[in-house]
DNA sequence: GCAATTTTTGACCGATTGGACAAACGTTAG
DNA sequence: CTAACGTTTGTCCAATCGGTCAAAAATTGC
């Protein structure tokens, strides 16, 4: 039950620190927790290892920070889904908000994927605890809407699944997108071109039947 | 130009490069290449170390085997994807092909996933050649549908896109959607609600304007 | 200025990594 | 039986890994 001691940091900490964390989410976001080395990290951080050791205790400890720092950010939008308002407002509003945070941090989203992707290991209980509970609170709030008539009568939970699969699409395989869609198609329009897309067919999957 | 020189296998070598190779799947998928150790592909196939190194000349040797095998069968399925046939069908047929390969080889999504999240350094040349002409080819298919009014007018790629991230999402993010469905809509159904729900989604996301 | 404190570094450690290799072992055709 | 070939293993290696430590260097408080 101890509180975490209290970090009470002088500036030199703080700088370093910020440099490192950002340096070790270029590099875990690319090779994952086992693919990524120390010596990257610290050398991508413009600093020798032991100096970065002497800002954080041990590889898995920047790795638990900079996950810890990234769940605060990463369920925020769908926080944001509200009751009041339109549904189809507040839908399209979740999917902007999401495409948004694929757009300016990728590095995060792939963090978070490499770490499902390797089986959780690390937050395993943040997903059936925290994150579980959201998701159920706000398929109750969707399905008020479905048996209200206001949007179309569907799985809410499949729903919030394909909006997060389509958005993070973008991040999570980015590469694979700009190849596809080659220099032309794949320069930076490419984003409004998604926002454009998914907003148009979750709108249209989703309109209520009686609106016709 | 040499044409790679002809395996000329006996049947002990065809038996254990199968057994390797299952368990190098494994192994990749769960950790990404570099993450993975010859040390845990040999003790998942149930062989030393320099024995499973008799069957394959390195590591790297291990994967591209893998991959290359892998893009034989996952590009099938677009494939199929036919100018003659009624646009829908033909649609919610590669949805639910998408998803059953999903459901089938996630081991193989995976490992797809792990290469691409770590910047395709594989397999880049695929997929700004073979892919992409492939998927040119086939956006062309859905935008002549589109002309003909025969499906609501969007984007043919993010289209793609779109389908490829519902379906795989459901391989890569496993264990984030069984720990939000939880033990009991998490169980062996979650694929038949998944496809449900993305046919339902697609089908009124692409219906015609016309037919009302 | 100077002493206390914080920061940085080079050298080093044991463990693990991918891989090499020769010797031993199995199998099989004649 | 035996020679030829295919298979397996134990041992070893250099490189890299995460991490330690003491000592040097820089900074800070007074």
């Amino acid at each position: 039950m101890d509180a975490p001691a209290k970090p009470r940091r002088t500036r030199i900490q703080t700088e370093k620190r910020v440099r490192i964390l950002d340096a070790a989410l270029d590099v875990f976001s690319q090779h994952g927790f086992r693919g990524a080395t120390i010596d990257q990290i610290a050398e991508a951080a413009g600093m020798s290892k032991p100096n970065l050791l002497y800002y954080f205790k041990s590889k898995e400890d920047i790795h638990t920070t900079l996950i810890q720092r990234l769940l605060e950010t990463w369920l925020a939008p769908l926080r944001e889904l509200d009751d009041i308002g339109d549904p189809m407002t507040e839908l399209r509003g979740y999917i902007r908000r999401k495409l948004e945070m694929a757009r300016d941090y990728p590095r995060e989203s792939r963090l978070f994927a490499n770490e499902i992707l390797q089986g959780a290991p690390r937050i395993m209980p943040m997903l059936e605890g925290e994150l579980k509970t959201l998701v159920d609170e706000k398929a109750e709030i969707i399905k008020g809407w479905m048996r209200a008539g206001r949007i179309a009568p569907t799985d809410p939970w499949h729903l919030i699944f394909s909006i997060w699969a389509t958005t993070q699409h973008y991040a999570d395989f980015d590469v694979q997108v700009r190849a596809v869609l080659g220099p032309r198609r794949g320069g930076d329009g490419r984003f409004e071109d998604a926002a454009r897309f998914l907003e148009n067919l979750f709108l249209r999957g989703l309109a209520p039947p009686t609106a016709q």
